[in-house]
DNA sequence: TAGATTGTTAATCGATTAACAATC
DNA sequence: TAGATTGTTAATCGATTAACAATC
């Protein structure tokens, strides 16, 4: 296996887009593609895709480009979409069962194998086709279960009382929805954040500080 | 007002975040705070902070430090968060539905006005105590309320017919879940993406890469 | 005044782009 | 072989960090 060291964040979240595109065009009947026609697709430049690729390996052929359907496997591969980290949700509030109905998240890389939250009236719903559990189950769940990640979707003032729970447990990773910032405290865990919030407020600041803002309809 | 030329999203992306945590200090009823104390913080360095809010002024006082809640103000006047932007909302499946309910769109500078959803058996249910509306009345809809900003919960293969119909009724600004590139066909729209599979795919990277992963429970 | 901390300039670091030799 | 395009090194650009003079 290649190099692969000290890959910076800004390689590894362009990758998602790669394996997004070169799959398209593998469903489109593409056999094969340069950088230079990727580039244009993608909006960047022909040597950032290529810097980018040969962190991990040398994929194309000189005078020839790259094989479409190889290059995704290879990235899918980088990614590791194959290997299905058993996953479960805290919490089937709104955002929860949206996450839960939503996510494709077999094909990205985790299997969602349990839902699990603390209101009584929320235990015994079913979502996707699965039960939600009692979070006090969760122990014993976990026996049988051994789940690798965690998705997140509770309260910030939840989070730690839940990381402190699940971490012990032998669940490291976490995908979470909240602005508590696990990695204070557990720098050794591997946490993707989504932070809805932020996203939207910089938006506003994008639309406030908008030249080219007209706030009104075309004319005809 | 001040410079404000060509701040980088680098920093814009740093707002929002500065922008809770000074928000919780005032809660706390802490009134000043240096850079430094900042910085322990969130993370980060006191120059980097220092640099960040000297993109828009000099907010604070040599000696003394910055006004908490003088600073949270101008961060938030910064950022837009009292505009208010009528916002409409299109897709009222498990995504949309829970952006709804989920969100503080008033605390972030918008407005929800409006629920859209093509499918008959969505349109006139009610999310937040907001009717779903059809989405043949939008264009009524936009006569009356002039929204400014469009969340768009809808799949993919949606995104640019309804981007081609809300651009020319005055909407340049769109909050995007999809994976359709607006920007390709509307340079001058203003796009803030929510990539959710490529969020989780660059967490199953990390964890497949991680090289403290061990999988494993504490052992007591 | 002395101490502290900002605002700002300069230095460093990292990421992107350009160039080109290697090679299919 | 000639043409094309990669892999990779070098140059540029931008962002972060360090340093320090200004000043409260």
């Amino acid at each position: 296996m290649p190099k692969r060291e000290n890959i910076s964040m800004s390689v590894i979240r362009r990758l998602p887009r790669y394996y997004r595109f070169l799959n398209q065009l593998k469903r489109d009947g593409v056999t094969r593609i340069s950088s230079t026609e990727l580039s244009a697709k993608l909006g960047l430049t022909a040597s950032q895709i290529r810097q980018d690729l040969n962190c991990f390996g040398g994929f194309g052929q000189q005078g020839y480009g790259y094989i479409v359907e190889q290059l995704a496997a290879e990235i899918g591969r980088i990614l590791g979409v194959a290997h299905n980290y058993r996953t479960v949700l805290f919490g089937a509030g709104n955002l929860g069962r949206a996450i839960a109905a939503h996510m494709d998240f077999e094909e990205l890389g985790f299997e969602l194998i349990g839902i699990f939250d603390n209101a009584p009236q929320k235990v015994g719903t079913v979502i996707r086709g699965m039960e939600v559990l009692n979070t006090a189950s969760f122990e014993d769940f976990c026996k049988d279960n051994k789940p690798e990640m965690a998705a997140l979707c509770i309260p910030r003032t939840a989070v730690e009382a839940t990381v402190d729970r699940l971490y012990p447990l032998g669940i490291h990773s976490y995908w979470n929805f909240s602005h508590y910032d696990i990695t204070m405290k557990y720098p050794d865990a591997v946490v993707e954040n989504v932070h809805l919030n932020d996203s939207l407020l910089t938006l506003c600041y994008r639309i406030s500080n908008n030249p080219e803002a007209s706030h009104e309809p075309t004319k005809k």
